[in-house]
DNA sequence: CCGTTTGGTTCCATTATTTGAAACTTAGTC
DNA sequence: GACTAAGTTTCAAATAATGGAACCAAACGG
């Protein structure tokens, strides 16, 4: 995983490790990491030996691997109370999941990749890889699409930069111009689908969730299967869902900025 | 909260300004970060910019305030995944609590502090880190007793050095050496009680998940109220729940380390 | 039983990064 | 249009990170 770019100073470093031992599903050794790394050996040693100490990793002492420490968790507890939309959606997602009695999906921007900050499952739930905290290509989904297609240049380039255009079904879009075009769709129809790109039998109609100003916050998606549902039905449900993103945005303004006006 | 001991290197730094994010509920102004810190403006402005960067941090561009980015969820994630026990306890918690019908929780020792990694109440079903993630004290709950109980002889003072003592409630063990006794009798007993040493009309019965080699590796504890039932009563589950703990540990053993034996 | 490999830890002179007082630039006030 | 508060940049000195190599320990092989 050399594909880290420019890892500013020791801190970087240091949660490039972090990232590393994320990437591995499970504990790993000191050799393991020494391997996928860059780092000469004693650099690698203390950048763990400090990590271990501030309680990001944790060191099992009887096998000697390193897993992702609980300081962690307890960060991420904040981190998504706080920075996510999550906690502020929350009933605007209710009500949604209620109104649409689909599948709906809040996710946000990070570093080019989906992140799903939180989910409503069906009555009859979809069995979907996505869950609270778990990140998704951004050129295939619903959301992602959404989000790019209201993102500024600069954020835009980045993204394109960071998606592999793999060509999960016959529906997706794999390359970038194809998807260039879409967004542009996207921006003046106001709302994208999810036409089976990433997943089969799989569709959504997603919308951006964006501030006054015009800055993308996440989106919001309503999901379901080509068996229950068209493309269509799911179009119908669009105003509602820009209601409730209009909604959740007003909120997340007044809320994070309660001083201002 | 200067509270932070030896914060060891520019990472050290650099994850005590995000703890320093974290403690405020809501996004931060860099003067207030300033004003909370001992660190100079310009050092602090660097960390800051450098969290940013690396997406730790997420900087509001119209309002110029710090909340914690979404990496941080992403990461926590993985650690949910991996570091805790959560998903592999999540069957025996299940089990456990149809068994009792009580409140369940799962717990792991985060520096001196009670980490809570899963949960099961009475009725409700559960989500990720909208219920995990919490922190609470050692000295005074039946999970933090029954990790301290078991712990080393170092990790056993260090967390000491770390509890504040402070007199919750007409119960609490508020001074070092009543402890120690307590966890002597946990440690012949088997289990620990709480009774009501944390919030009065709360009592809970603990035990210490351990490893062959009897290292601790988290707690689970079964919690009631005093208008509900008895601490005799939940003592009664103590065996049912030792097995438990026994079968996670036995698991989180084999799974983490499969390659061993 | 001893030589060897493997995996992990420590040393230390060199190097590069961090540091922080102060100067500077905005943006907002009166 | 001076005055203030908030944020950003500079630069020499101080400090911390670096990494090649040496070291240690445990497991391995003959």
């Amino acid at each position: 995983m050399g594909a880290e770019g420019h890892a500013d100073g020791t801190v970087g470093k240091a949660l490039d490790v972090l990232d590393m031992v994320a990437s591995h599903g499970r504990p790993v050794r000191f050799s393991d990491l020494l391997a996928q790394s860059d780092y000469p050996k004693a650099t690698l040693y203390r950048l763990l030996q400090t990590l271990t100490h501030q309680g990001m990793l944790a060191l099992d002492p009887d096998q000697g691997t390193y897993a992702l420490g609980v300081r962690l968790v307890r960060l991420a507890h904040a981190a998504w109370a706080q920075s996510s939309l999550a906690p502020i959606a929350r009933p605007y997602l209710d009500e949604l999941a209620a109104k649409t009695g689909e599948t709906i999906h809040l996710a946000q921007m990070d570093l080019g990749q989906v992140l799903y900050v939180d989910k409503r499952n069906a009555a009859r739930p979809v069995e979907m890889f996505a869950q609270a905290g778990k990140v998704g290509p951004a050129y295939c989904t619903g959301v992602g699409k959404a989000m790019l297609a209201w993102a500024t240049p600069e954020a835009l380039e980045q993204a394109l930069a960071r998606q592999s255009f793999y060509r999960h079904t016959d529906h997706t879009l794999d390359t970038p111009e194809k998807l260039l075009a879409e967004l542009q769709a996207i921006r003046a129809r106001g709302h994208a689908f999810d036409r089976e790109e990433h997943e089969r039998g799989i569709i959504c109609c997603a919308v951006p969730i964006l501030t006054r100003s015009g800055r993308v916050l996440g989106a919001l998606s309503v999901t379901s299967t080509t068996a229950r549902t068209t493309l269509a039905a799911l179009e119908d449900q669009a105003g509602l869902t820009k209601d409730i993103a209009a909604r959740i945005a007003a909120e997340a303004e007044s809320w994070r900025f309660p001083e201002q006006n």
